[in-house]
Order: structure tokens, then sequence, then C-alpha cells
DNA sequence: GCGTCGGCTTCCGTTGAGTGGAAGGGTGGG
DNA sequence: CCCACCCTTCCACTCAACGGAAGCCGACGC
């Protein structure tokens, strides 16, 4: 290879996965130094990488010169088993949620410690919240969040209760005791409420999504206030749940919620 | 590099691509052989290469021993423009109109001469299409389709009109004068339909969405019949089409139809 | 239970793809 | 007009990458 590299041992294919990886969800648009350094590679070697991945359609430049991710990989992550086994199998359900009660609708799976937001279906007259397809928010302080921990393994569930709980508004559950027994509460009533606990104006209900036993997301809407509703609601979310449930099994190729 | 290569001159960063190009459609789950081979590079090599995806996380390697695409490139795919950009921000009033039609609603863009379908909105009680999301299917036979080639550069019409227009349904339209005088009128209403062209039971009705005078998407949604309700659903997909070009406006950094 | 086959994994001598500092061009701002 | 920064190109040097061969492993047929 190279007389000489500023990272001996690291691979061609490393580095360009570093470009890539310079994305996220603050960073869209980079220029080739931004590139060069968020990838720690010298500039003319990003330049002859990102050259590469430009031709093939992995990433795309601007008008104004900067990069972004290129619509071949959108492609491609739409083949992920994450879009086609859960997500697209579970949308039709949730269309049906949506269309039933106009609220924003999520469904989540758990991410380690985090929630992963799969869908997020929602219109403008439903509740503003922060999540987005893709995103990954706090697993205690959101509905589908409760359900995913307490269906969680005694591991990961000591991790999330030993860790500090951010409190994200005043309503936020931070207490390690006072979750570990809503936790408790969710298993016995086989769904999860939050109030205003990760944003004011927003409370939700969530159940969780199971294929053949085990639980493997988590389905939920976002409404500004449960009240004598909340009946109904669990009713309808389990009613979704067990289709998708249903609908997963029938289609085993798609490990979906891995 | 190598002593010997079966193609010399290919990049390492080429055949990762080539790699993860493998994947499409019809191909979600490919083993270690078959991957070598739709890559067109030995096994050994796809071998060490595919180690290295799995290691970033842009492929996975499922039970079975057979590799799909992995969640990072699902997370990548979310922050391409096509995605952040029109998706994201119409996403709201494909909701909106979904929750006032429970009508499959179709999002597309053009991409050379085909539709991409950007999104997709459908309940169990909307008429079942063909399309989903990332889709391509031909421009002639659907509503966001016509509206799509109707609005293209005069040399993409020349080559859509001048190919063989495959029949997809006794109704479709294959003689390129219809299909030329559709179009026509598709300029003057400002909307276009099909009635059973692309599938049999489904009916289409879309409307250009415009971003500063520029189309740059299509808005549609598909029922059974169009009916005497043709009117009511142009004006609901017009003031959605209206509200998703006005979005677009405002958000200039997501260059999202391209 | 054994043998065969196909897929996968590991090895390693050879070599050319890849390296990045230097230099130069272009653009925007002061 | 000048300066700073970004981007692009060059090229001597070298080590990362190459893939056939060999071996391992599991499934299948007899």
């Amino acid at each position: 290879m190279a007389g000489r590299t500023s990272s001996p041992g690291a691979s061609v294919t490393s580095r360009a996965l570093a470009l890539l990886g310079a994305f996220d969800e603050t960073h869209r648009r980079l220029s080739l130094t931004e590139l060069a350094e968020r990838a720690a590679l010298p500039v003319p070697t990003a330049h002859r990488l990102v050259a590469e991945l430009v031709d093939w359609g992995a990433l795309s430049r601007a008008d104004d010169g900067r990069y972004v991710v290129g619509r071949r990989v959108w492609d491609l992550g739409l083949l992920a088993p994450v879009q086609t086994g859960l997500r697209q199998l579970a949308s039709p359900y949730l269309h049906d949620l949506y269309g039933a009660t106009l609220a924003t609708v999520h469904l989540a799976v758990r991410d380690e410690l985090e929630v992963l937001y799969v869908d997020r279906l929602a219109g403008h007259a439903s509740v503003p919240v922060v999540s987005q397809v893709g995103s990954r928010l706090p697993i205690h302080a959101t509905g589908v969040g409760k359900v995913l921990l307490a269906h969680a393994p005694q591991d990961v569930q000591a991790r999330v209760l030993g860790a500090r709980l951010a409190r994200l508004t005043a309503y936020t559950v931070t207490q390690p005791g006072s979750l570990r027994r809503q936790l408790a509460r969710v298993l016995r009533d086989d769904y999860a409420t939050t109030t205003e606990e990760m944003s004011l104006g927003a409370c939700s209900v969530a159940v969780p999504v199971r294929r053949d036993q085990e639980v493997v997301a988590a389905l939920g809407i976002v409404l500004p206030r449960l009240g004598k509703d909340r009946p109904r609601l669990v009713a309808a979310l389990q009613v979704a749940a067990r289709g998708i449930g249903r609908t997963l099994s029938e289609h085993p190729a798609g490990d979906a919620a891995r």
C-alpha cells in the first residue's frame, strides 16, 4: 500500500465507511474538509475516496459543493430487515390506528439502552413530538420505551436503572424505585403510559408487540391528554399490536426486530 | 497491491460497494457465495470485505449464516435528502390526506423514465397496490406517473413515448398518441387520473407538488373508483400539495427532489 | 455411520493500489 | 488587490490487499 500513512493498518474499506459515518442527524451536509476531519483522514485521501462513493451513488454532491447521503444508500436502507420486516409489515396497522385516532402513532424497538423509532405517523392535528423515524430517545421517558424496558433482559434493566435517569420535564420519573414499580405495573397491565414525562403537552399509551411470545417492538400513540379514553385506546392498540404480531409470524424471513 | 488480481485496476472501495450493490428487492438475504458471485469477486476476497462491512454495521449476518443489509445503512439512508427533505416535510400532509380519505396515499418523484415512490400510506381498508416505498413503477400507468411525465423535459417525454408502453391491464394506455393527449389534458386540468390501468380495482388521482414553480414531486391517492368524488378529491390533493410545496420552500437545505 | 459435496474460513508470497505532503488553482471576503 | 481557505492534482514509496490452495465444517445421501 502507501509509503506513508497516518493510520497504519487501517483498511481502505474502513476509511470509506468512516466517511459515510461522518454523517449524522446534525451533520447531513458536509464539505470535503469537514468530511476529512470527521473521518480522521487527510484531505487528498478523503477526496479520492469520496469521489468513488459519489460515482457509486453512496454520496451526492450538491450545487454548493457539499456532500449529502446519496439516493442509493436510501434505496439500500429500504432493504434492511428493520424496514422490510417490522416497519413494512406493521404499516397498515399503524395507518388503521392513525385513521381511527388522528393521534401520533409510534412503532419502536429497543436498541441497547435506548428506543429506536422505526415508524411514526402524524398529521398536522397530531401532538408535536420530538421523535422521528430513526430517532433514538431515552427509554425511561416514553410510553414505548417503558414497554420495551419492562420486557428487556434483567441486565439491561439493571444498567438503565443504575444509570442517571435524565430529567426531561418536571414530570420525568428519575427515581429508580419509582420506575421499577412502574415497570412492574406495565408487566401486570400489559400497557404503559406517560404523562408529560418526555415533553410537555404530550401523554402517551403504548403496548407490546409480540411475535411468538417474544416482545419484539412497542406500539404507542401520543395525545394531549389521556382522560377517560384510556381503556378504548389500550384496546385499539392491543388489537393493532396483535395484528402486527400475527403478520410478523407469517413472514419468518423478515427478522425484523434486531 | 496484491500479486494477482482477477480485476486489475478495481479499487477496494468499488469492490466493497459492489458487495452492497448485490442486494436488491428480490435479493434481500444472500449467502457469502451468492454475494461473491453477484459482486464478481473471488470468495476469499468477498469474505474479507464482507467481514469489514459487518463490523461497521453495513451488513448483518443472520442466524442461518446469510447476510442482510445492516441497521447502519438504514440509519444512513434516513439522512438522504429524499428522506429528510421531501419525505419528512411532506409526511404530515400525507397523513392529513389519509385521515380524511382512508385511501392509499402516494408521494412520488420521477427517476429517469420511472416513478420512484418516496412515501406510501395505506391501512387495511385501502385499495391494495403494488407500490411500496422505494418502488419504481412505470411512468405511463400511474396517476403520479402521468403528472410527472406531463411536467418532464421534452427529451424524457420523447424517450418514454418512443419506447414500447407496457400493457399491464386491458385498460393500460399503450398508444403513444393517446398518452400524449392525456398528458396535454394533465397540463390543462392540473391533475391526472387512471382507471384500472396499473392494476384492476385501482383508480387514482394525482396532482403536482411545486416548489417555487418547479414540479418536484406528485401526490396521489388510489381508490376502487373515482365517481362523483373526483372534484372533492382533486381539491383535497391540491390543498395538501400546496402545503407541501410551501413547506419545501421554507426549507431550502433539503434539496429533496433529486 | 461413513463418505461426499458445497460453503466457508484461513493462510501467505507477491505486488500494484493507495498513500498524503507539497504545490497549485479557484473563490470569497476584507 | 491581497489573503485565507478549500479543493484538486501529482507521484515516489510501500504495505494492504490479493485469491488459489488447503483445510474445516455441516448437511445430505447411501
